[in-house]
DNA sequence: AAACTTTCTTGAACTAGTTCATTTTTTTCG
DNA sequence: CGAAAAAAATGAACTAGTTCAAGAAAGTTT
């Protein structure tokens, strides 16, 4: 099983004993996706969270009116899951398909839990991640209340030039809040 | 000092010995706003957490057209803060202003981080709010990708009535993506 | 309570982004 | 390779939400 990206993940938040890095390693349970495969499926109880060690997913829900609308991407060395439904353990709302062929790294909740109570620095990881994770959030929001669609586009086409040409141009879309047609149109002007 | 609400706030998450509990209060400044008044102006560092005891202050930020872009409301038993710069220690981009006379408690990032240092399970307690406030982001993003503007107006009227009556239409109006203006013809409608 | 400031309302003109229908291009897979 | 399926492009008609301007109402200060 290929740890090393996910233990220099970590490092980079905390400093592990051997002990602790061991019994982290132990937790994890390793997957292959196919390209289009569900990971994840609305009803659902997201029991992991998902690391990629390579390829790419996102999460994305249907909305009343019959659209996907894209919540995350996760490429290499990304983690991604349905977190409210992996937070409280009840069913959730999202879809998480492989956009390629995907490998993964999963720690499932129990299990994440018990590992906090036995290593208490990992709830400093865990911790850290999630405050990381909401300054993103509340940065993402800001930035869709206050730049227009295309402004939306070349802000994430700049920071992410890599997930703009590998993951379909409607699933895109979703995740900056315009329709497809819009995105095009958009690309053409530029 | 009015400590019993912020205690029973994180006792909801975890268990405290009395000596974590004290080391905990005697962290916490408590300070008075007057109504209008700035707890935060970009380009400062956020240096602490604020913590509602009574009153009603927003967050927001200045948007390159001039408009007012409110990014979160916290009434009393809510935090607030400037979260991204309080994480980096980075100057910050946002306002936060009392929208009434208002008490809180304060908090500060060193002291924070020596607490956890001295008493491990205030990771935890840190690591449940920003999970939590993490999910949270994540529904409003969603609900703002998918509901028509008289939907949000609906759905937050329904979760906060208390709010949407103690606030100016023009700083919920922001909050909720939409013009006052446009706000003003959804309440007529109804 | 008058004067001033801030907030809210209203309506008309406008525009960013959507919707729908069709065609073209790219990808998938036997 | 060639057929089928999926994704992207295009254009015309539409609409949800914005902008601007002006007046009414509410809140604050003296």
């Amino acid at each position: 099983m290929e740890t090393s990206g996910i233990l220099a993940n970590i490092k980079r938040y905390i400093e592990l004993t051997e002990q602790e890095a061991n019994a982290f390693i132990e937790l994890l349970e390793s997957k292959s996706l196919q390209k289009r495969a569900f990971l994840l499926e609305p009803g659902m109880i997201c029991r992991h969270q998902s690391y990629v060690v390579s390829g790419c997913l996102r999460s994305f829900f249907i909305a009343a009116d019959g659209s996907e609308q894209t919540i995350q991407f996760a490429v290499e060395d990304w983690f991604i899951s349905d977190f409210n439904s992996f937070l409280t353990q009840e069913p959730g709302q999202l879809y998480v398909e492989a956009i390629e062929p995907t490998e993964i790294l999963q720690l499932e909740y129990h299990a994440t839990e018990a590992l906090c109570d036995a290593h208490p620095i990992f709830d400093r990881y865990f911790k850290m991640t999630a405050q990381k994770a909401f300054a993103f959030a509340q940065n993402r929001m800001l930035s869709n209340l206050r730049d227009s669609a295309a402004d939306r586009f070349l802000e994430f086409k700049s920071r992410y030039p890599d997930i703009v040409n590998r993951v379909p141009q409607y699933a895109l879309a979703s995740y900056l809040g315009m329709r497809p047609e819009f995105l095009s149109k958009i690309r053409k002007q530029l």
